[in-house]
DNA sequence: TTGTAAGCGTTATCAA
DNA sequence: TTGATAACGCTTACAA
């Protein structure tokens, strides 16, 4: 900048002034400084000046487990949009379900002074943030609630979605419904399961501990479960319901080879429709997850002020032809 | 920071030292220090930080199309992976393939003051980058060339990924092959219809121009062009080559009222393999540009200044059921 | 309309 | 081992 204002023979200041526009600069002058600009290949560092202004750096933080999962990479472009709207870049940070690389890659993002955070968290413990809370800094949580902290918080309504889905399958004539889901640990799954247990108990209908197949971290992992589920040799399930995306690609693996076994799921996803079966969901909205996060972090930056607000997304059955296999004749 | 030194009554230097690890400090000193730290609930100001020691931002920048398009997020997982291994953040902007987005959003992670960029390019002239070029901003340009200045590039083996496909079509008996997609003017698409023409060419196929249904932006618009390829009258075409993700599950959905119709898409993608027919793909791992890209991009910012290399990724033939169907008897 | 100078929160250089 | 102090590149009172 410095040359800039040799280049052109005036001070820092008018060159700063015209730089943003600034009222009264002689257009003339004005001109002048922008040749120098040109001249001198100047691009102005933003760095320096949100430092000094205080200002907001226009920048967002955003934690996901795992952008390769389609359910995470919505959200994550839900959340990219609404940022683009507000000029404001996104700052992504993936931790793989890792607590200590979420507190890590958090922290990391309130050193570099964003504005807010998104943050699909993987841990359950979030006082680490209360500091940075109290620095005024804001976040809202999406998908998952926070622990040990009052934030805003985006989530979608899982216990009555589960309890749908389960009740849509039991309404089919199912009794024996088989679980297979990550590690009950993780919040959206511990609630999914749960909503299954209402079912099935609104039902009458027992909800045996060996038709849970739970601590699935990948669809191999699931596929694997669903089979071992589906072998059994006494009271095996003749109906499942997976509790996300990638449950659902795992236990439609094992399908293949057990054709005539219903399925329900949750999440929607591409080409759920050209499956045969089509594959009945209940459908989550991780790009509407996203865009309201964001809405909401964007409305605290702006000052809302308000005590924290849960946001409860609801989804619905879409009804496509896996669900509704009827149980075989005994 | 004052705070910080005022609290433990030591010099601001001091405390800087301690944060640093720097040697040299008497360990009860550091240890008031560190208590005034805690006390205070100080949090270093990163960007202050990195403006003085003029140092790396510890950022690099990532320019995609769309999150939302699984091809992009699994290179966007790619690059993330790479940099978090060098401890670098990743902002990722999206400009849905308009070039002017593209160049205000790559202009804007410059005037961030990013340590490299990763771009996915959705215009054909790139010579706005040549001041940043020239001011030493490191910069490697994937899946698509960069066009108008010399920077590395990561792209896959288009012409020949689809000259195979064709083949495979051809091979299978089929003379009449429609090419479903996007606009030709994209680099990417442009290269695949050519390795389709190269191939119909070699094999003495005649390739009709009424067979290349270009210009789909989306899947539906695939769907709606695939739908009257294949409603023509005369010269209907018996197999299709779809040249990417989207125009494959675009084209999908009209085969579903069209069946009998052999396809070979490229790209790969979850599910290909569970849809009836199973879909035979020629791979385009998007993971491995995305990390291919970043490692080269890092290597250049730990100060490699070899002449800029075009890397070239090869994708291979998945043959699973839909790409083998036969042309009906005539 | 323009220039001078202080300061943003750090780090780095020197001297003590 | 510690402390003053200049400097990073910019913005912004305030003065001219």
């Amino acid at each position: 900048m410095r040359d800039v204002a040799a280049e052109a023979g005036v001070a820092l200041a008018t060159v700063s002034r015209v730089l943003n526009d600034a009222p009264g600069v002689h257009p003339e002058t004005a001109e002048r400084v922008r040749r120098a600009v040109e001249a001198t290949g100047f691009r102005r560092n933003e760095i320096a000046r949100r430092l000094r202004s205080g200002r907001e750096t226009a920048t967002i933080g955003l934690l996901v487990e795992d952008l390769g999962n389609p359910f995470h990479s919505a959200l994550a472009a839900g959340v990219e949009a609404v940022a683009r709207r507000h000029s404001t870049s996104v700052v992504i940070a993936s931790c793989g379900e890792d607590p200590s690389v979420e507190q890590d890659a958090v922290l990391g993002l309130c050193e570099r002074r964003v504005d807010g955070l998104v943050v699909v968290p993987a841990g359950d413990d979030h006082t680490y943030l209360r500091d940075e809370l109290a620095a005024g800094m804001q976040m809202v949580f999406v998908d998952r609630p926070a622990v040990g902290i009052a934030v805003d918080e985006v989530v979608s309504d899982n216990r009555r979605g589960a309890r749908l889905a389960v009740e849509h399958l039991l309404a089919a004539g199912h009794r024996r419904i088989g679980v297979v889901t990550d590690r009950e640990s993780i919040w959206t799954h511990g609630e999914r399961v749960a909503g299954y247990r209402d079912a099935m108990a609104a039902a009458g209908a027992p909800a045996r501990a060996e038709w849970v197949a739970a601590g699935n971290r990948t669809p191999a992992e699931a596929e694997e479960a669903t089979r071992s589920l589906l072998t059994r040799t006494e009271a095996t399930a003749t109906a499942l319901f997976t509790t996300n995306n990638r449950m659902t690609v795992g236990a439609l693996g094992a399908l293949r080879t057990s054709p005539g076994v219903a399925l329900v799921g949750f999440d929607d996803f591409e080409l759920a429709d050209r499956l045969t079966p089509p594959v009945t969901v209940l459908t989550n909205d991780a790009y509407a997850l996203g865009t309201t996060a964001a809405e909401v972090l964007f409305a605290r930056i702006a000052g809302d002020r308000r005590q924290p607000q849960r946001t409860v997304l609801r989804g619905s059955l879409r009804v496509r032809g896996s669900g509704e296999i009827p149980p075989p004749e005994e």
